[in-house]
RNA sequence: GGACCCGUAGCUCAGUGGUAGAGCGUUCGGUUCACAUCCGAAAGGUCAGAGGUUCGAGACCUCUCGGGUCCACCA
């Protein structure tokens, strides 16, 4: 006999459970004893920075529970914990803090100095989530704990950068990115979200024809307007030249028919800006529309913009609808024009698109793939789910994965920011002799401007100006053969240029020689004719081998450990890309990377693929896709043979939980009122993956009720059983509530078993908590305190179920298992799950129904007619099954204080007390 | 525009073709005897609506209504 407090305290055990789950080195897979198939898990990384919210307790509790319970059924289970270095994220809430602190920005410090800070910070604070972690009751492998910028991950993440680029899968372009101003760095596409917002839009006068824009201040410089071919407003431009008066001065514009125009739409024309939007881009792609810069990365307007230049976006559009206002240019303005602003998901600012020379990961370059395969990433990715390798729970989202990959653009993988993975790309120069303009030439013409050509005709304006330092770039090659600076910028219509200039070598004899020269370096789309307008640079030159030993050669290495010198030149001075690596590029090596990988280790092959990617739907897209993508590629594997998708937690309302709604339940706190198992149930029971559930303070504090309850079950069981001790095999049940309980946990023990392993853990732990309140405590335990004699069987179903409970609740049950069974059983989280199994007892379970059912009745009878709690009556029951009669104790006992007269009935239906059959009250 | 989810007791939600469920709340009753963080009971349902499949539908199919999410687009 022992004896227990009357209440579990989390408080006084979770602390000291958790130390020695720790020093038993039980977390650690090495040291378990089981040569079961192995189960891995890879916790998705929380922010190195972050505390502990609620969607971080819900992964734990979700994965904790599947690691213990494959680690009870003797897997050898490995779940490696980690940290995200969450690049944009961490940097925004240093920058935030040094701001507020010492008033200084980034600037003030120095890329080194400040990522020195930044990783400091990080570091620094690293350790509450790693607490927070352990809170929660986590049984994840600390001693194989990794972080995203560590030495391995981040040699991981240079080699796959290498690689890929070998594979010509990673390129560098000037495209159009999405653009954070505040955070000055580029954006992936899924990063940025839309707002709906009420706008103005501006109807204006463009020539003939009007158009129709929410963003007046990048128009300065439009000139194609774009039509629906079968507009029949206006067919008799399309392909018409014509002056326009405009925002600054006059320009050209012409019209072109293309279906992306619709009719509909505002006035169904539209001037294009090629520079700031994707679709318009992607137009002059088409069509080679020149692509001219408005905004600049700084958010202010750039020299193009002619007068305005400088201005700030919101500045810009003010001046320009007050410049077009005083024109007369504006038709109309509508006020209720609604459109969805691009906002970053970081920080909230605007987002916008500009031309900017970024790295991408092309996703649907074929490529490849060992001696024979020939694919893409995106096939790639799209078979790794279609072909059944990986599972997601629910399928649903396999239909919402395919859709998202099918949109898939190139991924742009370089962040203007200093805080990551920087990437691992040299240029043969300085950046303070290795000018940032370029001017490229064709391989043809490159020994003449060797030769001293200092002259260059071009029909499209590159907005050099003089006194511009320039490199000469070979057009295909993309290498520097030599570097000048510009010294005169003229422009002339073609058929006014002196067709024998000193300066550029190559003499024309006619026009039409010139013209030709002209056509040649430029597609035949562009039409030149003698009006045409050139610009004509003139600079000076010097080869880049005369100048390349201080120089460089310009020409880009790309390594996975710095280089010492430039292998193209031999060149020295080195200067490594300046850009970081989007942070999901290093989480998507995340299943593998932390095994070890690029080494050959154990760890990667016993434990990858991973057995179970377990998180929220949210970063389906960000995050799982990426993984699935990358390690595809990498590997040739899948990351996870399932994906398990939990839901979003929301508060009672089934609002999100934020900030500014004050809603937000801290987990922290919680676990401190009310303990981590508590906490945990509320968060398993009663949800379904990929559905959000509502989380409150109520239903934690129930699933707290839970808990002692379960503590209470023990107590009782102590406080009765002479000598407690763990029970493997099923003692022999003696009386008929022996035979039901035995059964009806072999139901329950199997189909717990059952649906853990089927990924539904609500169910297993509704179906547990029903048995383990409403059938052992409030039937069985009653009944033992009637019959006694029950030490073998209590022990042993103490011992069994302790061990279904310890998923869910593993704090309070490992608590339990010690004080029942002291030191000599071990740890519960390493015992074995219930293998030996009661029999299934049908008639056992059928003949208890009845008993049950008469004693409820009569339960029901003494308080409908107010019976005195002291007083016993007496009942006669008619057409009962004959098995009451047998149990007359049983029925007495247990609260009814009856004596029953029954009237067995072989074919009884349903039980009834009515007055008529009360023979007397006594 | 495309896709997806949800609608079941007052609230929060389970329910994988076979007798409508749980927790909380409400009402009534209970002072020792494991637990008031408890025990015993009760009330509370056109399973959003309409049609269909089926011996049988809360579940499967079609449509409608209401709430929400994601993606694409956004001149």
């Amino acid at each position: 006999m022992k004896e227990l407090p009357k209440a579990y305290e989390p408080k006084n055990y979770e602390a000291e459970i958790y130390r020695a789950w720790e020093q038993s080195g039980y977390f650690n897979p090495d040291n378990l004893k089981s040569a079961g198939e192995p189960f891995t898990i890879s916790l998705p990384p929380p922010n190195a920075t972050g505390t502990l919210h609620l969607g971080h307790t819900v992964m734990l509790a979700l994965q904790d529970l599947m690691a213990r319970f494959w680690r009870l059924k003797g897997r050898k289970v490995l779940w490696v914990p980690g940290t995200d270095h969450a690049a944009i994220a961490t940097q925004n809430v240093v920058e935030k803090k040094i701001f507020q602190e010492e008033k200084k920005t980034r600037f003030d410090f120095g890329r080194e100095e400040f990522v020195r800070r930044v990783a400091e910070f990080a570091e620094s604070s690293r350790g509450n989530i790693r607490s927070q972690i352990r809170a929660v009751g986590a049984s994840c492998d600390w001693s194989r704990e990794r972080y995203t910028l560590d030495n391995g991950l981040s040699r991981a993440v240079r080699e796959v950068f290498v690689r890929l680029y070998n594979d010509g899968l990673i390129y560098r372009g000037k495209r159009i990115v999405n653009w954070c101003y505040r955070c000055g760095t580029t954006l992936a596409d899924d990063e940025v979200e839309y707002k709906e917002q009420k706008a103005k839009f501006y109807y204006l006068k463009y020539g003939p024809i009007t158009i129709g824009t929410a963003r007046p201040e990048t128009k300065v410089l439009d000139k194609v307007i774009i039509v629906h071919p079968d507009d029949a407003r206006y067919k008799d431009y399309v392909g018409k030249e014509f002056d326009v008066p405009w925002i600054d001065g006059t320009v050209k514009a012409k019209v072109v028919a293309d279906k992306v125009a619709e009719m509909e739409v505002g006035t169904g024309a539209m001037t294009i800006t090629p520079a700031h939007s994707f679709v318009d881009f992607e137009l002059a792609q088409k069509y080679g529309f020149e692509v001219v810069e408005i905004v600049g990365p700084d958010g202010k307007l750039t020299r193009q913009a002619g007068k305005f230049a400088g201005l700030n976006v919101k500045q810009a559009r003010q001046a320009i609808v007050e410049e077009l206002r005083a024109k007369g240019l504006i038709e109309k303005i509508d006020e209720e024009y609604v459109h969805n602003l691009s906002v970053c998901y970081r920080c909230g600012a605007p987002v916008e698109p500009i031309p900017s020379e970024q790295w991408f990961v092309a996703v649907d370059k074929p490529f490849r793939l060992g001696w024979f395969r020939r694919t893409t990433l995106k096939k790639l990715a799209l078979k790794a789910v279609r072909s059944g390798q990986i599972k997601i729970v629910p399928d649903r989202f396999v239909k919402t994965y395919f859709q998202w990959m099918a949109n898939l653009h190139d991924w742009c993988i370089s962040r203007q920011i200093w805080f990551g993975h920087r990437v691992p790309v040299w240029y043969c120069g300085t950046p303070a002799t290795a000018p940032k303009l370029r001017m490229g030439f064709a391989e043809v013409v490159i020994p003449r401007v060797l030769g001293g050509m200092t002259k260059t005709y071009r029909i499209h304006d590159h907005y050099f100006k003089v006194g511009d330092r320039v490199a000469f770039t070979n057009s295909r090659r993309q290498s520097i053969f030599g570097y000048g600076t510009i010294t005169k910028v003229e422009r002339s219509a073609i058929k006014d240029i002196p067709l024998a200039d000193p300066l550029h070598k190559a003499s024309y004899k006619s026009l039409d020689e010139l013209l030709a020269a002209f056509r040649r370096h430029y597609p035949p789309t562009e039409i030149i004719t003698g009006e045409t307008e050139a610009v004509l640079y003139t600079y000076t030159f010097k080869p880049a081998d005369q100048a390349g030993a201080q120089l460089g050669c310009g020409r880009i290495i790309v390594a996975v450990d710095e280089p010492k010198q430039c292998p193209h030149c031999g060149g020295i001075k080195l200067t490594q890309d300046p850009d970081t690596l989007d942070t999901w590029f290093s989480s998507s090596l995340w299943t593998f990377s932390t095994l070890g990988w690029p080494e050959r280790t154990k760890d990667l092959k016993t434990y990858h693929p991973t057995s179970v990617m377990e998180t929220g739907y949210d970063i389906l897209f960000f995050w799982v896709a990426r993984m699935i993508l990358m390690t595809s590629y990498v590997l040739k594997q899948v990351p996870f043979r399932t994906v398990y998708l939990h839901g979003m937690v929301r508060d009672k309302q089934g609002r999100k939980m934020s900030k500014s709604l004050g809603n937000g339940i801290d987990p922290v706190a919680m676990i401190d009122k009310y303990g981590a198992d508590a906490l945990r149930l509320a968060m398993i029971i009663g949800t379904t993956p990929g559905n959000d559930f509502s989380l409150y303070e109520e239903k934690i504090a129930g699933y707290r009720n839970f808990v002692n309850k379960l503590w209470n079950i023990v107590r009782f069981a102590l406080l009765n059983v002479g000598e407690p001790k763990a029970v493997a095999t099923p003692p022999q049940p003696r009386t008929l509530a022996d035979k039901w309980i035995m059964s009806r946990f072999r139901a329950v023990a199997e189909l717990v078993t059952h649906k853990l392993a089927a990924w539904q853990f609500s169910e297993a732990g509704e179906a547990l908590y029903d048995f383990t309140w409403h059938e052992l405590a409030d039937w069985y335990l009653e009944i033992a305190k009637l019959e006694g004699g029950k030490d073998e069987i209590l022990c042993y179903l103490l011992t069994q179920l302790l061990k279904l409970w310890h998923p869910y609740t593993p704090f309070v049950t490992e608590v339990l298992w010690g004080e029942a069974f002291g030191g000599q059983a071990g740890l519960l989280m390493v015992q074995s799950w219930p293998t030996s199994l009661p029999e299934i007892d049908k008639k056992a379970e059928a003949d208890f129904a009845p008993i049950r059912e008469v004693i409820t009745v009569l339960r029901n009878f003494r308080t409908e007619h107010k019976v005195p709690p002291t007083s016993i009556i007496k009942v006669a029951l008619e057409k009962v099954p004959t098995v009451v009669s047998r149990h007359q104790k049983l029925i007495e006992g247990l609260r009814t204080k009856a004596t029953v007269v029954a009237v067995g009935d072989p074919a009884w239906e349903r039980i009834k007390v009515s007055e008529e059959t009360v023979i007397s009250l006594g």
